[in-house]
DNA sequence: ATTATAGTTAACTATATGGTTAAATATTAC
DNA sequence: GTAATATTTAACCATATAGTTAACTATAAT
């Protein structure tokens, strides 16, 4: 199950890359559930949601908490700040696009006037 | 390559699953190169980055401009964009904890005085 | 025209993934 | 203690992935 060695960052967006486990992660942003609960709206076989919880888990975006013979899911901050970490840089990205299109609206304006 | 029928947020999350092809994404931010400069830090050949390159240019996370013999590339917005407007609901539920927090925080201090 | 350069496509291999069903484990209920 | 419930683990299958080398395409240089 989900390669072992490999990154933090590659186990985050690799558990993300399935829509059937971001459906699981936004389904849990409304709260804890157990295994069960989260399994009911998929056309799946309660071991196929089984691996999927676990391949989020090792992500850690979310976490499990067993009661008694229930498992509960929640989301989990870690994998979740990693993936937005990450994305930062691209703000630079954004921002620069962003200025370069506001300095040439500027220079356009400043053409017009 | 690349399952054909993925959804844009399957091909994005699982483009940037790979340390290659985040290593990629992360040397275009810093401007346009071609493939074979991306291609020049990493024990790999060229075939092998032509794919990944495919991979993510499939994701709409980077765009392909043939100048004669040569491809040059650079971030694209579409998927980038993609990834934050999908991880901004996260934002509710750190908003969330961090009111909790906060309303922890008064009480606490309203126990205090 | 030939040769060199930049890059992709094809064919192949080993391993990983996503699902299945059947069996195992652990807890709760009767 | 036997049965029911919640869930995982095992074994298996079909398909996908990440890499390889070899062959191909297209442009540039001599």
């Amino acid at each position: 199950m989900v390669k072992y060695y490999k990154d933090p960052l590659d186990r985050i967006f690799f558990a993300l890359a399935d829509k059937t486990r971001r459906s699981i992660v936004q389904e849990l942003n409304s709260g804890i559930k157990t295994a069960k609960e989260l399994a009911e709206p998929f056309m799946m076989s309660l071991p196929a949601i089984s691996k999927h919880l676990k391949v989020l888990e090792m992500a850690k975006l979310i976490k499990r908490e067993k009661r008694g013979r229930q498992h509960f899911f929640s989301l989990q901050a870690e994998g979740l700040e990693a993936v937005s970490n990450w994305s930062e840089f691209f703000d630079t990205f954004w921002n620069q696009n962003l200025d370069n299109l506001e300095t040439y609206i500027n220079k356009k304006e400043n053409i017009d006037e």
